[in-house]
DNA sequence: CCCTTTAATAGTCTCTACGACTATAAAGAG
DNA sequence: CTCTTTATAGTCGTAGAGACTATTAAAGGG
């Protein structure tokens, strides 16, 4: 910030990388872009891409999503910045900064996102050399270009722990939801298995975590007693906080 | 990430930026440096600088720190990534991007800064736009160039929050230190009284936070009884947390 | 030298929150 | 209907935190 008039100073590329979460079939799954080029061509990696010339890092990481995922509205999804990974020789090519993100998403329908469905139909962007996309389960998302492992484990280690003080986990929700749901939510994050009754108390007592849906509050569909409905609240930190101890849990 | 060997991209200036924070005479204090030249000459700032062609965002912080600090070891001090500034226009002149990171460091001698004992002998750096460097209180801080309100102001948010549920808090203190001192570090950073016996009885049944130093274990200087030195232990988070409950506190 | 002041440390009491657990209700499958 | 499955209600015991009192060990003032 000082004295960059007088001399001079290197350029370096930005670009932004996103982690974008969902949870499907109650495994965290991450959606991956398989690179069409070298280098690490055929090897799967973040989306992501170059800032232009007049957007932030937020405008471009929320431009990219809504290209990567085709999903119209991404103005009410959770995009948080996670940090910036700007070492020397993490791109073998140039000198590249990249402002990463993780993006929170209820699970999309199937064909929300192009790749699953035509994937030589992906809209070439920021050069086009991204061959296909897909959601893949987190534990098999290993051996990603550049250093998107990396990225990949802080975005995973960053939600869990804000899961424990902030209401980020109804980001994982569709609009309504029941308490199972978002029980499986914490449980799919942390790897652990909840008290479903000491959950619920839990929830309901903390204000502005969830608010009762009226009307038509219930929701069938698989077997058992009907679950009521809930949406998100208010509140966005949680007091006091979820915690996370090494010990809870009981085996299923 | 991707595309950038077949099209443009845009050339950023990138900068750190350092939220320098210390605990002197019972306030929050930090860093500023004063600007020489336009714009915002005469305006406080935040000390920083440009990513050197081979350093990460990291490297340069502590380079920067040392410079701007006089401090020949800051290789213990706690450095932490805040998050990354790109909003066009946050600099009048040019495209900047700016890591941010908050740095946290014992109160210093009087004269480890060198702005502190000869403003008109600091080494310029980075072009020698700096006319002087000093701490100031938190609360003074204000009107800085650029962004650096809003970094600052993240900063403070940051660390609070992480005193919470990390050992951060000894970052503050010496490498031996009492319980008041930690308590302080608290109360300072939160702007709440805490009661004392109350926090020695958490600080102590947190395994690893802090460790008794035995030999000449006590510290006379002040009034009062002579308080045991502790130093900080292996743990680095705390569990359970040290909760900031909006209630606490007794008006002293 | 005694007494006050100051700060550190020890201990008590109470209430809340949470983990563990049991019981009941409401649906579908057979 | 009966069994299974899932949601919801409630109980019990304990750990931890807030509020508070008491004791100890120093400095300072007369």
């Amino acid at each position: 910030m000082r004295g960059y008039d007088k001399h001079a100073f290197e350029p370096f590329a930005v670009t932004v990388d996103l982690a974008v979460l969902t949870l499907r079939a109650g495994a965290l799954h991450v959606l991956l872009v398989e690179r069409g080029q070298e280098p690490y061509a055929g090897r799967w990696a973040l989306p992501g891409g170059f800032l232009l010339p007049e957007e932030s890092a937020e405008t471009a990481a929320r431009r990219e999503l809504a290209e990567e995922t085709g999903l119209a509205d991404v103005t009410g999804l959770h995009l948080e910045q996670l940090r910036t990974y700007s070492e020397p020789g993490r791109d073998p090519r140039m000198r590249v900064v990249s402002v990463a993100f993780a993006a929170l998403l209820p699970d999309p329908p199937q064909n929300s996102v192009r790749g699953d469905t035509h994937p030589a139909a992906l809209e070439p962007h920021g050069g086009g050399d991204a061959a296909d996309a897909r959601w893949v389960p987190y534990d098999a998302a290993q051996g990603l270009a550049f250093d998107h492992d990396r990225i990949l484990a802080d975005a995973r280690d960053r939600v869990g722990a804000k899961l424990e003080y902030t209401c980020l986990a109804t980001a994982f929700c569709p609009a309504e939801f029941t308490l199972g749901e978002l029980q499986q939510v914490y449980e799919t994050v942390w790897g652990t298995a909840l008290d479903r009754p000491n959950f619920r108390r839990k929830v309901l007592a903390t204000t502005g975590f969830v608010e009762p849906v009226q009307g038509a509050a219930r929701l069938t569909g698989g077997r058992g007693k009907p679950a009521a409905l809930y949406r998100a609240g208010p509140a966005t930190t949680l007091h006091p906080p979820l915690l996370r101890t090494p010990r809870e849990g009981r085996p299923a």
